[in-house]
DNA sequence: TATTGTTATACTCTATAACTATA
DNA sequence: TATAGTTATAGAGTATAACAATA
């Protein structure tokens, strides 16, 4: 297999919607290698790290993460089966389960969140401190103006269709 | 469907990595939805694209966007059928095939570039013209540090493998 | 013997529909 | 009648392996 050159260059290549999708592809790419070590997939991840703020029911889970609660079920299989996360049912609605994080689980989501700013630090590793949060705030305002919910991350839903 | 609210802030929510995934992934969904009335998947674009900016084998495709070339047969069938591109045998190598782009393939990609500086005003609606452009320089180092090639997307190799 | 393109098959992930128990 | 959770099935997308033609 060669690496192929560039012969000549495409139009999109330095918009700003490209770089946005580029870097931030590979920026999702990277976390999710960090967290293949601790044995968490980016999608358990956003569920335990959002149990871990606050026991909530699988259809609160679902919504707030906009994964369809079908699927919300094995992921909680998966999570209960590694230890991380408990089901218990709700004394105020007997259908619906709460689902608490176990001290396992939340030793997880602590491992987790302290390989965060290593990476933040890896990929603004030719930035100054300045241009760092001047970045951090750039992207802030952009991700305000597309009505993004804070630490919902769009992807972990999959194809839209509700 | 609910709307939940938040109840503790998550640890991560304002990294960089995060903001980086979030807002490119939204970035990368929007830039789908332009492409959608004008017929063509993502996927096909970046073949498309790169296609339009010099004639290439199936094989140096799929090393450049780094799709399995197993893969690219079924791409460029669909792009074919479309009549957007066409297939020739390759004069010094009689096994490839050089695909080449029709003119209604050129006018696709001039329709699709013609809406990125749309969507990048979009992206950056609540940014002034300077912080537009320091956005972009800072992203083009992001990507220079994270060793991307230019005008290749990530995601469009689907999950690694080699 | 290696490489280009091809085909067939399997695996993963997600969507859809239907079921149960509670409300 | 509607909702929470569950199960089963189907579909899209990608990976793996094996093949024919050419180098």
């Amino acid at each position: 297999m060669f690496v192929v050159e560039q012969t000549s260059p495409t139009a999109y290549g330095n918009s700003l919607a490209f770089l946005l999708s580029q870097v931030g592809s590979r920026s999702g790419e990277l976390f999710a290698e960090r967290l293949r070590p601790i044995g968490i997939a980016p999608r358990e991840f956003a569920v335990l790290s959002h149990v871990a703020s606050g026991a909530r029911t699988q259809q609160e889970l679902a919504d707030l993460l906009r994964i369809h609660r079908n699927n919300m079920v094995s992921l909680i299989d998966a999570m209960e089966a590694k230890g991380w996360v408990g089901r218990h049912r709700s004394e105020s609605d007997r259908r619906a389960f709460e689902i608490r994080p176990t001290s396992a689980g939340l030793k997880v989501v602590g491992a987790v969140n302290a390989e965060v700013p290593k990476l933040d630090t890896a990929l603004g590793e030719r930035l100054s401190e300045s241009e760092r949060s001047a970045l951090t705030s750039l992207l802030t305002k952009i991700a305000d103006g597309l009505g993004l919910a804070a630490a919902v991350h769009p992807s972990v839903a999959g194809r839209r269709s509700s």
